[in-house]
DNA sequence: GGACCAATTCGCTGGTTGGCAAAATGATAG
DNA sequence: CTATCATTTTGCCAACCAGCGAATTGGTCC
């Protein structure tokens, strides 16, 4: 018990972590995809989307070559759901999750081929009409 | 806003403080309470109070030589509050805090004075009997 | 089959963290 | 003022963790 409420806990206890539940909270996104937005090496965002997955808070689902995550929806742990209700109900108005959120109605609009071929610089024709392209990542 | 929401979250990601804050729940503590149910260092239990406080999650107060801790009611961070309520509503039943709670009980029944000078010892001797439980108030 | 590709796992490194003992702090009692 | 005491701070160590590149896995396409 204890124990699944710290893994839980843990799990949304990093910043990057806490990126990419909220980019999920919009929907299902392919692996690639959360790279993109987050800008971190895959291994790294893979490492990330397993420590999620362990602690029940994400799930994921093949598709060819493809790995799409998305918010659990059954109860792999009994604290994962309250947990993604707080993340939920949090940050709605944090800059970076903003800007995560705008990065990411770009990759949407960039067939997943590209995106995987070109990472982010698929965006960068999209982003030229749009001057600033993140100042700050983190 | 990530970043205060990353301190409570790390702050509540691990063990021994979810232990002091559901030891919290049940009202104001002295240190060498939380100490004594603990077990463990003088200086760890210091340093995890402080995580907390400093996360907006508990607030001190001093009386003589004594300092003692209780939930936090202000806000002083924007999520410990609906931290704190998820942290309220979880581990209900589970074993370890059920038992530091029945710790509790017996720390209740010694005066603080004894507490402080034997530790744990001060509670094999009396652990039954007598006075009211609960000197924290509300 | 073999080339290719997205994602994961492995091995490593720098930075962080929980734990304690010892010293420092701040308050009380004589 | 001095001694004492509860708590905090400091210094240190072992364990853990985020990050990346390289190698591996599981899958598609030719």
């Amino acid at each position: 018990m204890l124990e699944q409420f710290e893994t839980v806990s843990k799990a949304v206890a990093d910043r990057n972590r806490v990126r990419i539940l909220k980019l999920l909270e919009t929907g299902e996104l392919c692996v690639c995809q959360v790279t993109t937005v987050l800008d971190l090496a895959p291994a790294t965002i893979s490492k990330h989307l397993s420590v999620l997955k362990t602690a029940g808070l994400v799930q994921q689902r093949r598709d060819g070559r493809w790995v799409y995550y998305r918010l659990a929806e059954r109860e792999f742990n009994p604290y994962a759901l309250r947990a993604l209700v707080l993340v939920a109900s949090s940050l709605a108005d944090d800059p970076t999750v903003a800007e995560d959120r705008r990065l990411l109605h770009m990759v949407n609009a960039v067939p997943l081929q590209t995106l995987c071929d070109q990472g982010r610089a698929a965006l960068s024709s999209k982003a030229q009409a749009n001057t600033t392209c993140c100042g700050g990542p983190s």
